[in-house]
DNA sequence: ATCCAGGAAAACG
DNA sequence: CGTTTTCATGGA
C-alpha cells in the first residue's frame, strides 16, 4: 500500500476535507478508511497523522485532487480576520478545497437545490449506478459518473433517479454540454465573474450553484456560495441588521458575498467552507 | 403531520 | 425592475 508523508508545515485533515459537505461521493468505512469514486478511479484512503495511505490512483492524482499544493497555512492566515472565523478555523483545521471533476460537480449542484445532503448523495449515486460504467478496486465495486452524452441520450431522460423538478434541468444541461466540447477549458480560462455569468445560462444553475461549482471544481477561490446555512451564519455574526426570516433575495445574496469578499479577501471561498464545516444545527 | 434542506425559474405586480 | 409562488423529494 503506497503512502504519502505530509510536511508538518502543511496541515491536512482527511475527515474534515471529505466530511464537510463539499463532495457527495465518499463513504466513511471502518478504521478511518474512506472509499470514493473520482473520475475513473475507486480510491481507498486513510490518514494516520502525517501519513496518508491510499490505493486506487497514482500519487500525483491524489496530491492534485486533495490540493496538497495549496499553501493552506498562508491561506488560513489570510482569512483569519475575526474571532468567529478563528474559531471555525480551529474546529476544521486541515480542511482543503478539493479539485472535483467538473462535469460531475456541475450536475451535483444542479441536484442540490432545496435538498439536504443525504438526499443529494443518494441522487448522485443513483445517476452513477444507472448510467455510469462499473469500475472495480479489488473486491470493491463502484460506478464512474456518466458523461454528458450518456445523460443527454438516455432513453428515459433520467426518469427514476428521483431528481424531482431538477430532472429536466440535468437533462437539458447535459444536452447543451454535449454540444460544447471545450466548455471546461472555456470556463477555466474566464475570470470569476464572467465564468459565473456563463454557468448561470445553464438550466438549473443559479447564483448559489454557480458559486459552488466555481469553488469546488474550477479553483475560483474568491467565490462565496450563500446557502441557507451560510446566510444564517453571516447574518448572526457579521451582518446583524439584515432580515433573517424572509426568503433570500438576489440583492441580499450580493450584499453577503460582497461583504465576504471584502472582509475575508481573495480566499473568501476557503472562509466559506470553514464556516460551513463548523456550522451547528 | 409539519417544517426544512448547500434554490432556481416562472409568474406576478 | 423586485418580489412571490411553485416545484419534487426525503430527513428530522
Amino acid at each position: 500500500m503506497p503512502t504519502i508523508t505530509l510536511s508538518s508545515s502543511q496541515p491536512f485533515s482527511l475527515d474534515q476535507t471529505l466530511g464537510c459537505g463539499q463532495v457527495f461521493r465518499w463513504d466513511h468505512a471502518e478504521n478511518g478508511w474512506w472509499t470514493g469514486v473520482v473520475g475513473n478511479h475507486i480510491i481507498r484512503i486513510r490518514q494516520d497523522g502525517s501519513r496518508i495511505a491510499y490505493e486506487g490512483a497514482p500519487e500525483k492524482f491524489i496530491r492534485h485532487y486533495f490540493s496538497f499544493d495549496h499553501d493552506l497555512e498562508s491561506i488560513l492566515d489570510s482569512i483569519d480576520h475575526d474571532p468567529f472565523i478563528h474559531a471555525a478555523i480551529d474546529q476544521c483545521r486541515g480542511l482543503r478545497l478539493i479539485r472535483q471533476p467538473k462535469w460531475e460537480c456541475l450536475v451535483s449542484y444542479i441536484c442540490s437545490t432545496n435538498s439536504n445532503i443525504p438526499t443529494i448523495r443518494r441522487r448522485i449515486a443513483t445517476i452513477a449506478g444507472q448510467y455510469g460504467r462499473e469500475i472495480r478496486l479489488n473486491n470493491i465495486t463502484g460506478y464512474s459518473f456518466p458523461e454528458p452524452f450518456d445523460l443527454a441520450c438516455s432513453p428515459d431522460g433520467l426518469d427514476g433517479c428521483k431528481l424531482g423538478y431538477r430532472c429536466d434541468y440535468v437533462y437539458k444541461t447535459a444536452g447543451i454540454i454535449t454540444d460544447r466540447k471545450k466548455w471546461e477549458k472555456s470556463i477555466t480560462a474566464m475570470p470569476y465573474e464572467a465564468a459565473r455569468k456563463e454557468l448561470m445560462t445553464l438550466p438549473g444553475v443559479g447564483p448559489k450553484a454557480a458559486d459552488c461549482i466555481l469553488l469546488f471544481a474550477f479553483e475560483k477561490h474568491e467565490s462565496f456560495p450563500v446557502d441557507v446555512w451560510i446566510r444564517r451564519i453571516m447574518q448572526q455574526n457579521y451582518l446583524k441588521s439584515m432580515n433573517t426570516t424572509a426568503p433570500l433575495t438576489h440583492r441580499e445574496y450580493e450584499t453577503i458575498r460582497g461583504f465576504a469578499r471584502e472582509h475575508f479577501g481573495e480566499y473568501c471561498g476557503y472562509a466559506q467552507e470553514y464556516l460551513f464545516g463548523a456550522r451547528t444545527g
